[in-house]
Parts: structure tokens; sequence; C-alpha cells
DNA sequence: AGTGAAACGACCGTAGA
DNA sequence: TCTACGGTCGTTTCACT
């Protein structure tokens, strides 16, 4: 269990060698166990023991992440979407299309918050004309087309 | 070269099983090539090398991911940032804070979008007020607190 | 939780199709 | 770009602290 708004877990409390860890592995998820045991002090069978313990109770997992821009997606942006009636629909229906990469219910002056990614300026039209204007309850978007990436660290809540 | 707004890179053409290969490590970044070549029907050596080449041209990378939730953050939102002056500055600012991990320029009616993570409201009051409002050139924030999580796919474009 | 040792399996470089 | 193969290094299990 983990996720925005679901059963609260008390926090791991880590201490500076399991932050070490992740640190090794947030620079390269593949690093060997033993490689990361000479860095932060360990046996291999220990880093080995405190990176399962990690991944199995949710704190971390390694995985591959992907660069939109080297795969020809050159249009990113973030919708703002307001909604009548349910969000959780509205939410469900975003997330199944491929087009989005992020959907998260929000309180403010919107009522989901959508991250799409694009190929070009064409398709995120269609994409907002056709597909997402399209689901029932949407009432209205705004859209925030990406310039510049200055921050990006990974964190997750779905699984 | 890569994220937002860099040298245009021409798309890399994926074939089906360098795409099953990062759909392989999208589940487990830890697996072995010998294991993801059973399931792709490679040799262990060309998987080995397809991810090589895949992580070293910047389209895939695998990393450590944590969640915040399970580290005691409770509280996350995107913030919505409208600046006199120059973007980039205020930008930097951002991303210099901690509690922020993730910042992007935008155009629409912000000119910056940042996530941030805090452990509580108050937290997210104080980053709000004394650190966030406190930067030169920032005009206006709008908080979106984030209520549920529905989707996150893992893209990067900062390196 | 941690170490150390021995068996096993993964990884790496190189050769060759 | 792939397979094949041998040397090296990492991982796993287990007994022990």
């Amino acid at each position: 269990m983990n996720s925005l708004g679901k059963s609260i877990a008390k926090p791991v409390q880590l201490d500076a060698v399991s932050k070490a860890i992740i640190e090794q592995l947030q620079t390269d998820g593949r690093r060997s166990y033993a490689e990361i045991g000479k860095a932060v002090g360990l046996s291999e069978a220990a880093v080995r023991q405190r990176v399962q313990k990690l991944t199995e109770s949710g704190v971390m997992q390694v995985v591959a992440v992907t660069d939109p821009m080297q795969l020809g997606f050159y249009r990113q942006a973030m919708i703002g979407v307001r909604v009548s009636g349910d969000t959780t629909l509205v939410a469900e229906a975003l997330g199944a299309l491929d087009a989005v990469d992020y959907v998260v219910l929000t309180a403010g002056s919107f009522d989901i918050l959508a991250e799409v990614v694009c190929e070009n300026d064409d398709d995120l039209i269609d994409l907002l004309n056709k597909q997402i204007r399209a689901i029932e309850g949407v009432q209205s978007t705004e859209t925030f087309v990406y310039l510049k990436l200055f921050k990006q660290l990974y964190n997750w809540g779905t699984r």
C-alpha cells in the first residue's frame, strides 16, 4: 500500500547507509552489490539484503526510464482539466490514453493534472480535441506546453 | 544531448526486440541480461550490447525511484508560478530547493510548473511563503494539492 | 544485522559468422 | 548485429557472530 490518499504507512526511517545505497542506485540502477558495498562500507551480502528490504517494503524500486525526446516525442505538455461530475472516471479515461504519462487528481482550480507526450503540435491538437475533450465529464482544459525542463527527480506513488 | 529545447536529435527507431528489452527493464531494472535474453529470444551478449547502446545513446537509463509517501512526505503539490522578468533565473532558484523535485518552463498562464514534496501542510505553507514566494521575480503562485495519483510513467529529459 | 567461504550464475572481452 | 566461449567477477546460500 502506498500512493497518495491510501492507507498512511508510518515513514521508514532510513539510516545514512541506506540513503547512500539508494543514492548509488539513483546514479546507476545496475551497479553491482559488491561495488555499492565498497562505496558505502558494507559487505556485498549486507547491501543485497538492504536493497531487497527497500524494494519489498516499497520504499524504492529500480526501473528503466526513457527519454521521450530521443524517441521522437518532441512536444510535451501539462493539461489542467476541469471536470463536471466524477473526477475519478475522467482520471481513469485519461490514464487509458497512450499519450498520457501522468494523471493526478488535484484540489485547486483544476480537478486533474495530466502530462502528455506527443510527436508534434498536430498530434497535441488532435489529442486535445479528439481524445481528451471527448471524454464524458471534461468541462474545460488548459494546456501548458513545456519549453524547457530544469529539474527532475524520480518519485513514484502508483504501483 | 537531449532535454526539452536542446538540439533536436533524430528519433531512434526501436525495433520490437529493443522495445521488449526496455519493457523488461521497466518491470525490473535489475533483471539479468541472460533472463531478459530468454524472454526476448536473444543471447545474453546481444542483450547486453543493446542495453549498452540504449543507455549510451541516452534513450534509456536504469535508476532507482523512491516513494515519497513511504519516506514520510505525505503532501505533494504542483505549483503554478507566474514570473516577472527572467523565468530561467526563477526556475534555477526553484530547482535549488530540496522540496522541489520537478521544474519546467511552460507556455501558458503559468511561466513555470514546479512539483513539490512536503511532510505535511505546515511544511507546504512554509515552503510557499518563506521559500518560493521569496524568490526574486516570483509574481504569484497557484497551488494544486495532490489528492490521488492515477498513472505515472517514467520519462526523463534532464540528465 | 552483519561477515566469510564455496558453488553457482552472470558478465565481459574477444573471435568469428 | 548476432552467437559462442572462457576468464573473471558478482550472486547466492549457509554456517556463524
